[in-house]
RNA sequence: GGAGGGGUGGCUGAGCGGUCAAAAGCAGCGGACUGUAAAUCCGCCGACAUUGUCUACGCAGGUUCGAAUCCUGCCCCCUCCA
């Protein structure tokens, strides 16, 4: 199991040459083995998701992506989400155990993410089309005796204890419990179990993951005799080191009905500088000349290059019809200072607004401030505007003589946050 | 079961009878500077109400003119011992 030197050269398989262009790989069981197997012919590889939340987010794109160049490449993924290890938690990085959701609520975030996937991914029923697999569906199934005959041989307790995810909890001295310290013996069943039912022969991962996945080969190999791989992407992080994917207004979904075309778009045109070449090779598909011609831009010409990394990723997520009017509306908004009829809206009522509404109540309403207080605080300090224009008196009232030729009311805060109100 | 330590605002973490809506840092928000970047600087940062009211320091009571701070009971967490 050692770590093989991760260089492009001497690489013959398309998926792997990919992969290590764009800086996907940061560790791999066996770089040789596995390029000699991809070049053999197609193979069925996994990913395993968490339904700990009705819709994935940018922290889980390049898991996605990966996906992605393995399909476009001529291989099978599979995308197994955890909705029987999700029951359990993953201890990987954490210290406190995770609280338990429902089976409901599991059923209803597979769905919601089951239309991420979509996107991505083709599925269907040819050697290369994309799957979808629920780990429930043998998970719930065990016999717990005999599920230790068969599998807890296989599993040391010493071995176990030396994994990350465990010695970091018993060295910090957090509590793990034996519940959560049979995660990993449940995600290498899992590794096992797609190999029997799909020949499935690499297991891809976040660089946490590394220990649920050598677990996994190793048992598989125990039980079954096959030699699988394991390949592991580096953790993304921004420029200045914190976690890529955490905003303002908190993660970044990648399902439109919890983050809009827009603010998606937004998301990547506000990358770091620092970020722009990196983020290129991993979030858009774009040639790789292309990108290192992009990512030399300098001073504000690099915004150029940011706003192709908006309209690239948001049109993988989105489509590209959404990415140009978010494109059109952030345009207008920043370059023009007008109005920008594709910016997000939010409904109110006409009958409402014909009486009247108080700006504070106007501003809540619109989800730009969570407090009348929040709302004078941005009056106050000069970051509100009513059409583009200052607001400074917290008392005043806004009604329909207010509304634009389009008929809306365009509320901003701060200079990035805009959105319109329609009267309906 | 025994001994000790602790539960404070989104987080970290001070306060240990009034001057505490509660230090400090982080996060967040607004402004300036810029390139819708970074860094930096300034301001704000419980709620409602035009400076007063209400809600807040694990939960429930009590002492006091007055408690996050003292007392009682309960819940939860941690450490050590058996």
């Amino acid at each position: 199991m050692t770590q093989t030197n991760l260089t492009a050269q001497n690489i013959t398989s398309d998926f792997l040459q990919t992969l290590l262009e764009r800086d996907y790989v940061h560790q791999c069981t066996n770089l040789e083995g596995l390029d000699q197997k991809l070049s053999k012919g197609p193979i069925v590889a996994y990913i395993g998701f968490d339904c700990t939340a009705n819709s994935l987010h940018v922290g889980s794109l390049v898991q996605i992506m990966m996906l992605r160049h393995l399909q476009q490449s001529g291989h099978k993924p599979i995308v197994l989400m955890g909705g029987g290890t999700t029951r359990i938690g993953d201890p990987t990085g954490r210290d406190e155990s995770r609280k338990m959701l429902t089976d409901d609520q599991i059923q209803s975030n597979m769905d919601g993410i089951r239309q991420v996937f979509r996107k991505f991914l083709t599925f269907g029923e040819g050697t290369t089309d994309a799957v979808m697999v629920n780990n429930a569906d043998w998970l719930d199934q065990l016999n717990y005796i005999d599920f230790l005959r068969d599998m807890g041989t296989h599993f040391t307790i010493n071995r176990m204890l030396t994994f990350e995810s465990v010695k970091l909890r018993l060295e910090r001295e957090q509590p793990m419990t034996f519940l959560e310290f049979n995660y990993m013996i449940l995600q290498a069943y899992d590794f096992l179990e797609l190999n029997r039912q799909h020949n499935c022969a690499l297991q891809i991962g976040g660089s946490d993951q590394w220990g649920n996945i050598i677990n996994g080969i190793e048992l598989t190999r125990r039980v079954e005799g096959n030699e699988v791989f394991g390949l592991t992407s580096p953790l993304i992080t921004t420029a200045n080191g914190t976690k890529m994917g955490k905003t303002a207004g908190g993660a970044v979904w990648l399902n439109e009905d919890m983050r809009s075309a827009y603010e998606y778009w937004q998301f990547w045109r506000n990358t770091d500088d620092a970020d722009v070449g990196r983020f290129l090779r991993l979030f858009t598909e774009l040639p790789l000349d292309e990108i290192t011609r992009l990512e030399a831009l300098q001073g504000a010409e690099i915004n150029d290059a940011k706003k192709i990394l908006a309209n690239e990723a948001t049109t993988l997520c989105h489509g590209r019809e959404a990415a140009l009017h978010a494109e059109e509306a952030a345009r207008k908004a920043f370059e023009e200072k007008s109005l920008g009829a594709d910016l997000p809206s939010t409904d109110i009522s006409a009958s409402h607004l014909q009486e009247g509404i108080g700006i504070l109540d106007l501003y809540m309403q619109a989800g730009l401030a969570t407090s009348k207080g929040e709302a004078r605080r941005l009056i106050n300090q000069g970051g509100a505007r009513v059409n583009d224009e200052k607001i400074s008196d917290t008392e005043c009232v806004i009604s329909m003589a207010q509304l634009n030729d389009q008929g809306s009311i365009k509320l901003s805060a701060g200079k990035k946050r805009h959105i319109l109100v329609k009267p309906v």
